[in-house]
DNA sequence: AAATGTGGAATTTTT
DNA sequence: TTCCACATTT
């Protein structure tokens, strides 16, 4: 058909996109433009009839990428993309346990653990089961159950081969049971429990295997073994599964992905007659070739490959340039220049990226840019719902939607503080446990004398107060009336440092306020259920606007919307900002300029990875992902000398800038003049040089020469003739010592101790 | 119950 | 070095 749709789409997007009722696995180059493919998919499949809205599951990792994919899909098709399950993960699994939480053995307002809850709940297991915390670090089982759970094991699937282990397990098993007991689902359980729903469950399965004739998958490499079977119990047999996902961008192994599902894909999703189709997008219309050049140039060191070659139009550009900095202050100040430079060429800023491989690498770039009014914008760190003040807000509400959280009731009992101390509180849960019930119906029933039962009684009152009151308000009002009326405000407000925490209670109320407007995409509510059950009769469209108006579970959604989109890092200010963040999440961003930085062996790849099971390559891949965010320029730099831990370090440059073609990289010398001192400083005044050479790693003990002073490598020095310099390596000792000392204007040299006339600069 | 001190760890991250 | 969690003090 003669669509606009399929207009100027290159003849692989074309076919992937016009692909036949039939699994394929779409291997999609960085640029190559991937979003778009999947959204044509979709927009093509509802515009030819082949596919309805309700028959189109479209699934994602990041709420970003679900929230993109809904944008531009409702730019293309005229269709109502309501009806549609897009959504992430575990989204979607939330909406199937809500609307299944009797199969799920679930109640309906089970609430979701984020990983901050998650953790708290495992100490509190620990102390009401006298578990050591020296022995067993909660964090320690935190990860090994979400290990066991992202492989579809429960603890008695786990092998167990050693004490510890079987301790784990156990630990594990009591951490179910209390999750059951509460009501308490965290991230890896809702995809758990919507499996073995699916799993156990042969008729609702086979609804849903009937329902989405099409499911789409993104980001394909990063699905890990649940997520994979979770997608096999969804496929029926005449489902097709669109994969796309790009194994060289597969950079979270650490997290649970496994790669090796794009492998497994094309024997598990074949049927007999209809084999899993293949396409791979390979035109990249993101950056020009030198940039492509060595993206491929280096992921071709790698072994384990699907194979793929990007290729572009484009014109080669300009060479990627490379720069050694004597240190990370150096290093800094060069990134600095540069960006001051591109900004007075007329780049916008928030179009340039400055990349790391750790957090801990943005302080000393801070620190410069700051210094030179270079305003930028951090990216990580604490977002929105995740901050104490929030949490503290969210807990109180949980708790008048369900009095027998106990985890919410831990929180807030004494917080803003009201004399409730850790005796008063021993005593309470002593009553629980003897009466069998959650913490606050034993609050309740005044069973404390004294002084702590006074303070329960006023805390009891405050909360009953608080509940008559917002009961029947609309969401906004209600959480306005909470952080007022549980002091939070009040709180906050006499705290000296606390009026940022003021502005995010009161935002609280506008993103309650936004959720009400937002979600009429009724995520939370139960929308469809099978019919063929009759236990689980269809609810009809009458259901869902009763449900909204069911206070709580308009706040049990605004509950789960907050554990399942944790929100932005801060808010987007309004002048244009460079852009500071790790690798990882710059990984589907694009940008006219990037540096990555800190390309240093032992930080880049980091020396974890070198004694991990492919965890070089899984750097080199995420080297990978750095270069190819960029479309004009790439800077890559590296400090010979770099604080790390309060100690010097001394790195040579990252394997990966030497496993670059020479050709394509343009060394950049040292300017000529003092750092920081030029206003407008262009970035062709960093001059072209040969490679540096580097100091020998672990070589940093001191030398010196007979009697004369003590030198170490990394230590500036000054030279009567030729200058400044820094010392990169030493060798000998007494009589023959020499430095090898990289100096600014002249190069590298090296000089005798004994009649250099070396002097610390 | 708040304030101050101390020890230990310090890739990468979304949900 | 710096941050955090936890312990001790006041």
């Amino acid at each position: 058909m003669a669509s606009p749709l399929l207009a100027n789409l290159n003849p692989e997007q074309l076919a992937a996109v016009t692909l036949p009722h039939e699994s394929a696995l779409i291997l999609a180059g960085a640029g190559s433009g991937k979003t778009r493919v999947l959204t044509t998919r979709i927009a093509w499949l509802l515009a030819t009839g082949q596919a309805s809205p309700l028959s189109i599951l479209a699934v994602t990792f990041t709420n970003k990428a679900a929230k993109e994919m809904m944008t531009r899909l409702s730019l293309m098709t005229p269709i109502h993309t309501r009806g549609m399950w897009i959504g992430t993960f575990h989204g979607l699994c939330n909406r199937l346990l809500r609307t299944h939480h009797r199969e799920a053995n679930l109640p309906q307002l089970f609430q979701i653990l984020d990983t901050q809850d998650q953790l708290a709940l495992i100490k509190r297991m620990y102390k009401t089961h006298n578990i050591d915390e020296e022995r067993f670090p909660p964090r320690q089982l935190q990860h090994f159950i979400a290990g066991a759970k992202e492989e579809g094991l429960r603890p008695n699937a786990v092998e167990a081969d050693d004490p510890l282990s079987r301790r784990q397990v156990e630990h594990y098993a009591l951490y179910e049971a209390m999750c059951q007991r509460e009501g308490a689902v965290d991230f890896a359980e809702l995809l758990l429990r919507s499996y073995e729903m699916l799993l156990g469950h042969e008729g609702l399965r086979e609804h849903y295997q009937r329902r989405f004739s099409h499911i789409l998958v993104d980001e394909f490499q990063d699905t890990n073994i649940l997520q994979y079977k979770w997608l096999r119990q969804l496929t029926g047999t005449h489902t097709a599964v669109f994969a796309v996902g790009d194994d060289d961008q597969s950079i979270y192994a650490f997290r649970g992905a496994n790669v090796a599902n794009m492998q497994h894909f094309e024997r598990d999703f074949s049927r007999p007659e209809v084999p899993v189709q293949l396409v791979k997008l390979e035109q990249n219309y993101r950056s020009h070739g030198h940039i492509l050049d060595a993206a491929n140039a280096l992921i071709k060191h790698n072994l384990t490959r699907l194979g793929k070659n990007l290729w572009t139009s484009e014109a080669k550009g300009e060479p990627v340039r490379a720069f050694a900095a004597p240190s990370d202050l150096d290093e800094a100040a060069f990134v600095v220049d540069v960006v001051k430079g591109l900004a007075s060429d007329g780049v916008t800023l928030s179009e340039v990226a400055v990349l790391y491989r750790s957090n801990a690498q943005s302080r000393v770039l801070e620190h410069a840019l700051f210094n030179a009014a270079v305003p930028y914008r951090v990216y990580g760190g604490m977002r929105f719902f995740e901050r104490a003040e929030i949490k503290h807000a969210l807990a109180y509400l949980r708790l008048l939607a369900a009095p027998d959280d106990d985890g919410a009731l831990l929180r807030i009992v004494n917080f803003p503080p009201r004399g409730i101390g850790a005796r008063t509180l021993e005593s309470l849960q002593d009553m629980a446990r003897a009466t069998d019930s959650a913490l606050w119906p034993a609050a309740c029933s005044g069973a404390a004398g004294g002084k702590a039962g006074a303070c329960l009684a006023i805390f009891v009152r405050m909360i009953e107060a608080m509940r008559a009151a917002t009961a029947g308000l609309p969401l906004p009002e209600a959480v306005e009336h909470v952080i007022t009326a549980s002091g939070l405000l009040a709180h906050y407000r006499n705290e000296k440092d606390g009026q940022d925490r003021v502005d995010n209670l009161e935002e609280l109320v506008n993103a309650a306020d936004s959720f009400l407007r937002e979600a009429d995409l009724p995520v939370d509510i139960p929308v469809d259920v099978p019919r063929a059950d009759p236990a689980l009769s269809e609810t009809g469209g009458a259901a869902p606007a009763a449900a909204v108006r069911d206070p709580v579970s308009v706040l049990t959604a605004f509950l789960s919307h907050a554990a399942l989109e944790a929100g932005d890092t801060q808010a987007a200010e309004g002048r244009p900002a460079l852009q500071l963040m790790t690798v990882h999440s710059a990984k589907g961003l694009e940008f006219h300029s990037v540096f990555v930085t800190g390309l240093e062996e032992g930080l880049f790849p980091h020396e974890n990875s070198l004694s991990e099971h492919g965890g070089v390559e899984e750097e080199r891949r995420l080297m990978y992902v750095a270069l190819t965010r960029a479309r004009r320029r790439l800077y890559l730099t590296n400090a010979q000398s770099r604080m790390l831990h309060g100690q010097v370090r001394y790195n040579v440059p990252s394997r990966f800038i030497t496993e670059l073609p020479a050709d394509l990289v343009q060394w950049l010398a040292p300017k000529r003049h003092r750092f920081g001192a030029a206003i407008d400083v262009d970035a062709s005044e960093w001059g072209r040089s040969r490679a540096p050479l580097a100091p020998r790693a672990g070589a940093s003990s001191p030398v010196r020469a007979q009697d004369g002073p003590e030198w170490r490598i990394g230590q500036s020095v000054r030279h009567t003739r030729f200058g400044l310099g820094i010392i990169i390596d030493a060798e000998g000792r007494g009589a023959d010592a020499r430095v090898q000392v990289n100096f600014r204007e002249a190069g590298v040299k090296w000089l005798a101790l004994e009649y250099a006339k070396l002097a610390a600069a």
